[in-house]
RNA sequence: GGCGGCGUAGCUCAGGGGUUAGAGCACUCGGCUCAUAAUCGAGUUGUCGGUGGUUCGAAUCCACCCGCCGCUACCA
């Protein structure tokens, strides 16, 4: 009947259209841009899904205000958001929109189910409301004891009829799946605040929404949307054909990593599992929170809207630069701290002085020394080839820590390489090779040089997609380096000889100052 | 308050019971000249937050203290 499993499916979390892309939003989409390029590398079909959450109250108010409908109002923002993913040279294959038939039919069905199965009733929610904010407050949130913590006027205790989703009822099976499958919430410290979080005990969440219509109707009741979460955390299901295609929806699903901040664990950890138990879907394979980028020590996000613009510093730095940096710079699963003079450091040290400057004198003494064209690997490898050898093992395999979503590590590995052949240089001294008239050893040192920088072109691909495209062009190589092949592409000696390389423009010129 | 985490070179951090505690950056000195004053080599700095304990031996385990942070349910 349906297809078997044979994609590595991963997620972003779908952005809400109200706010406007800043360099942490743009952050998990680069870290998941990666991992979808180098599994792509590695010969996987993969299915990498992102888009927008257009639904809710706020829209529906951001939209009145601007006197438009809110169909009107996210229409015009989607845009911001891809254009910010164009630049950024994000390779989703989908983007969903939850405003999107698609979605929206898929999401009624879905809650249809756990509504016959008797995991959603209706109820009566009880709490504090405060008029201005137009929102529900916890007891915990309100000061002095009734006061509301933004306009600080006594709250009024309302209730409304909401549909709950039985979230009680899963507690011992989500403790279960965390206990059984440790991977599923990453990192550890996140894994454990969902645990205790989860063995307090859990009430039924409300999960509908009367007092506004912005959203995906209830389908048995006329006077009810979803509540946007729930909605919103359908899109992983909807969109890769979940009800709709049966034999697409099996190749691609369980997701295998959902990419989320660690600000959202709980609907990911918590309400997503339970209602997948509820409609008897199998679960994804991991949710990944990631960290926050703090600038001057502070959460870069809506609130600061004063923030830097990615477009800001791709300007500056370009777009490899601006993807390599938060990799190298941050640790994925933790809060780290951007700064511009971090920023400059990592270009002028890592890009133009380590990289660039390797591709630069290796080109430069090709062409000079070798009329430009890549020169045979006359003779037997000594021992400067054995100690490159192990560089470039260690480059090789750490980039797997990719898959770990370690990308500090694996990039760190990779320069281990970069290093290693300006090692290599220093070792066998070229310009001397050449000076003495010593053919065969000159040959096989520049053909090694050649033949490294092909395989740095290809591991840092996934990061720096544009420069190395750049690079292995240069090196005049067949063919696209994404088209390349692990762990096939990262052997030595593939560089075919006699090619003819191009020095061109530097890959990292020294930024102005 | 409860649960959890962190505090290691000037900076960012790794390590985590066993000889003289590590990396990168920064800094100093030296080499080289193919290269974007770039690259290569050598070197300096640390009471591993504090106190006490367990141990033949602790940065690494335990207790307490100090400082910082996260979570402790329904604004996305």
């Amino acid at each position: 009947m349906s297809g078997e499993k044979d994609t590595f499916f991963l997620t972003t979390a779908i952005y809400y259209v109200n706010d406007l892309p800043h360099i942490g939003s743009a952050y998990e989409m680069v870290a998941a841009d990666v991992l979808a390029r180098w599994r792509r590398l590695n010969g996987d079909r993969v299915h990498f899904l992102t888009g927008t959450d257009e639904h809710g109250e706020k829209i529906a108010r951001s939209a009145e205000q601007r006197g438009r409908t809110p169909s009107e109002h996210v229409d015009d923002i989607v845009p911001r958001w891809t254009d910010v993913m164009a630049l950024l040279r994000i390779s989703y294959d989908d983007f969903i929109r939850t405003t999107q038939p698609r979605h929206t039919a898929r999401v009624q069905e879905f809650m249809q189910r756990l509504y016959d199965r008797g995991d959603i009733y209706l109820d009566t929610y009880r709490g504090a409301y405060c008029v201005s904010c137009e929102a529900y407050y916890g007891p915990g949130d309100l000061l002095d004891g009734d006061l509301c913590p933004v306009h600080r006027r006594p709250v009024e205790q309302r209730e409304q009829d909401n549909y709950f989703f039985r979230l009680s009822k899963y507690a011992p099976d989500l403790l279960r799946l965390y206990d059984e499958h440790p991977e599923f919430m990453q990192p550890e410290v996140r894994r454990n605040e969902v645990r205790s979080f989860v063995e307090a005990g859990l009430q039924d969440v409300s999960i509908s929404r009367s007092s506004f219509t912005w959203g995906v109707p209830v389908p048995w009741d006329d006077d009810h949307v979803f509540y946007v979460w729930f909605d919103a955390l359908l899109n992983y299901v909807t969109a890769v054909g979940w009800g709709a295609d049966d034999e697409a929806f099996a190749r691609r699903w369980p997701a295998d990593v959902h990419i989320v901040g660690k600000d959202i664990i709980r609907p990911h950890a918590v309400y997503w599992p339970a209602m997948l138990m509820a409609a008897g879907v199998a679960l994804p394979q991991q949710v990944y929170a990631h960290g926050f980028v703090l600038v001057s020590g502070e959460k870069m996000g809506k609130t600061n809207a004063t923030g830097i613009a990615p477009a800001q510093l791709v300007d500056h730095f370009g777009v490899d630069c601006y993807r390599y940096y938060f990799l190298r710079e941050l640790s994925f699963g933790q809060d780290g701290s951007f700064s511009w003079e971090s920023m400059e450091q990592r270009y002028t040290t890592d890009l133009a002085n380590d990289l660039g400057n390797l591709a630069n004198r290796v080109l430069t003494m090709v062409t000079s020394y070798c009329g430009g064209t890549v020169p045979d690997p006359a003779g037997p490898p000594g021992e400067a080839e054995d100690a490159l050898a192990a560089d470039w093992r260690i480059a090789v395999e750490g980039m797997a820590a990719i898959d770990r979503l370690d990308f500090k590590k694996a990039l760190e590995d990779l320069w281990v390489l970069v290093g290693g052949v300006n090692r290599y240089v220093e070792a066998r001294a070229p310009w001397r090779l050449h000076k003495q008239g010593a053919g065969n050893d000159l040959g096989r040192c520049l053909y090694t040089c050649v033949d490294a920088l092909r395989t740095i072109a290809v591991l840092v691909s996934p990061v720096m997609p544009d420069a190395a495209a750049a690079l292995w062009s240069k090196l005049g190589l067949d063919g696209a380096v994404a088209d390349q092949c692990l762990p096939a592409a990262a052997a030595a000696g593939l560089t075919p000889v006699g090619a003819t390389v191009e020095r061109g423009a530097l890959l990292f010129p020294k930024l102005d100052e």
